[in-house]
DNA sequence: TTGAAAGCGCTAACAA
DNA sequence: TTGTTAGCGCTTTCAA
């Protein structure tokens, strides 16, 4: 433990070499008899200056480990150099691995521009936490990590006219999206199982609200259409939240001689797997599963379930990099689209 | 989609009332023909101030909707109202709850202060992440997710001398912590399962370089001592990470006549018992499971778990409420102890 | 190429 | 009780 903490010599050390935390530009251009002006321009690099105090301004800084005042240079800029990730608040939601994974790729990207990630939850009904954070300006842009039919989160931004990204699909004009590509993605899935011979394809859904799940149900769709399949009113079960409807769902699916059962979400697939089971139903000799979300919730399920993968942290990433060109006045698509893996398991043999 | 977006007679008004976003205290000022000094002072309760003027101000800024620029605020008074929480980035731990649970009420309490939150990653390894926060100075103080024993990055805030509180435990002094009695709980829990008879009780721990690992570990040790039991260290495996880790102890703690097996964490619970099921061993007839944490991740077990529960919301609202109090200035306890559950289920009938 | 000075929006010591 | 003024640490215009 002393290595870390008391050797008092390794902290002097650094005392030394981090100063005082208000060490500023000020003390800076004192030392090397130079204007603060010229200080800030080395920093900056704006303005003409010669290489020789350049380099003498940009070593000082380096030996003393100095670092601007965030606040100074935000009043002075107008920015705060922080971003606000808005991320749903619900408990079922928060559950789920999918958030953290995007945030782990927002941060990575924003730290190495300097800026930093401020935390917003983000509700179905309200809008009062976002409002809060924007009117208080602390932020220079905000990423919306879902994206809902007739969005209020969305309604707010628009409104507030600060620069933000969806991760996920609006219908709205002008909302800077980026997203995989679910409705593809759902069509080739089921398109592939359609084309095993499977016919009697239930789907089990979440909220229809979410516009992740409209799309998923859209690809799902177009694959039946394009076969020239009838979509069974009685193999389709939306809207489900509770595990106790997602029973009843399954329940229903095997009522109606399902042959393989299409989960919206990892959740919802966890939940089905998990009553298949119960129920003494085999995988995949009675019933097939697949899933159009993988994660970790389905790693301890004793047959590998068919599932679609993406890359969260990519999506956040992608976002962040997509928010900085917005905020630095930068020209962006308007739409990104990011890809996917079909992931063939035993769960369809 | 109209009645959020498109209605522009809302709009209107709310451009009317939240105005430019510059309007600062200097307009407020000449619009009431008072000076800036009375303004602030109006806002801040700090100084004298006759009732009707401070009245005329906050009835303006009301109406406005005027808040104060942060930065400039921030500036004078050399704060940043910003929060840091410092979770453990590593991505086996990113998929658990916990961390966002805990943050859901980091952001509750935060918020009631007109704090917010910045995110950073922490590494078991290295500390540049949170380095860069704090030399940025971009937060008044941090809440650390977890402990280590050694932990580096507690050595990195003592060196910067921020104010921080850490959520877990740890063996250096002065360092102001938040936990839940694991000790105690795990004792406890221990203790009820030896008193309804079961002698050999297996344990499969986690890493214990983290120190709610130490911890759970000592609680069992102390509940097995105190009733003269005399611990089998054919049946204790610590420091299992991988999920074949954790399926070869189950399988040595079955070969070892176990009659229970303990678990550190839901996680090793939910492979725990994943690996019995497939191996056709049936709870608790055969084996009794107990694990240390519940979470969702054992929703979806058909044995009901015996566990102990925790309420990680409440871990985080509490260490917020004690960051706040340090960065004011306040007295806070040096150690402050929460709450635990114990969950008799059907795992241990 | 460099510097002086004003300004970003707020607070607080001091004076009135 | 209220106002004047000088900062907080940085950027930027304008002048040298």
């Amino acid at each position: 433990m002393d290595k870390f903490i008391n050797n008092t010599g390794k902290e002097d050390k650094n005392i030394e070499i981090s100063r005082d935390s208000s060490y500023t530009i000020a003390d800076i251009a004192r030392e090397l008899g130079v204007s603060k002006t010229t200080v800030s321009r080395a920093i900056s690099g704006k303005g003409r200056i010669s290489e020789k105090t350049r380099d003498r301004v940009l070593n000082l800084i380096e030996e003393n480990n100095y670092r601007p005042n965030p606040m100074a240079k935000g009043l002075a800029n107008q920015r705060t150099y922080n971003i606000c990730w808005a991320m749903p608040g619900d408990s079922t939601i928060t559950e789920l691995p999918f958030f953290q994974r995007c945030l782990l790729g927002i941060v990575e990207r924003a730290a190495s521009n300097d800026y930093d990630i401020l935390i917003s939850m983000t509700y179905e009904e309200n809008t009062i936490q976002l409002s809060r954070i924007l009117d208080n300006r602390k932020v220079d842009g905000v990423i919306l990590g879902r994206t809902l039919t007739r969005d209020r989160n969305i309604a707010l931004l628009k409104e507030k006219g600060i620069p933000f990204v969806v991760i996920g699909t609006s219908d709205e004009e002008d909302v800077v999206q980026v997203d995989n590509d679910h409705v593809k993605a759902c069509r080739e899935l089921t398109d592939i199982l359609i084309l095993k011979g499977i016919r009697r394809i239930a789907l089990i859904g979440g909220n229809m609200n979410h516009t992740v799940n409209r799309s998923r149900y859209e690809g799902f769709e177009e694959a039946l259409h394009s076969r020239n399949i009838n979509p069974d009113p009685n193999l389709v079960y939306l809207n489900n939240e509770k595990n106790e409807e997602i029973e009843r769902a399954v329940d229903n699916a095997l009522m109606h001689n399902t042959e393989c059962i299409m989960c919206m979400d990892d959740r919802i697939c966890a939940t089905t797997v998990h009553k298949l089971k119960g129920d003494g139903v085999i995988i995949p000799e009675e019933v097939k599963v697949a899933s159009f979300y993988n994660s970790s919730l389905l790693n301890d399920v004793k047959t590998p379930i068919t599932t679609l993968q993406y890359d969260p942290k990519e999506l956040g990433n992608s976002a962040c990099e997509t928010l900085l060109k917005l905020i630095n006045g930068e020209e962006t698509e308007l739409k990104r689209m990011l890809g996917y893996e079909v992931l063939l398991k035993g769960s369809t043999q």
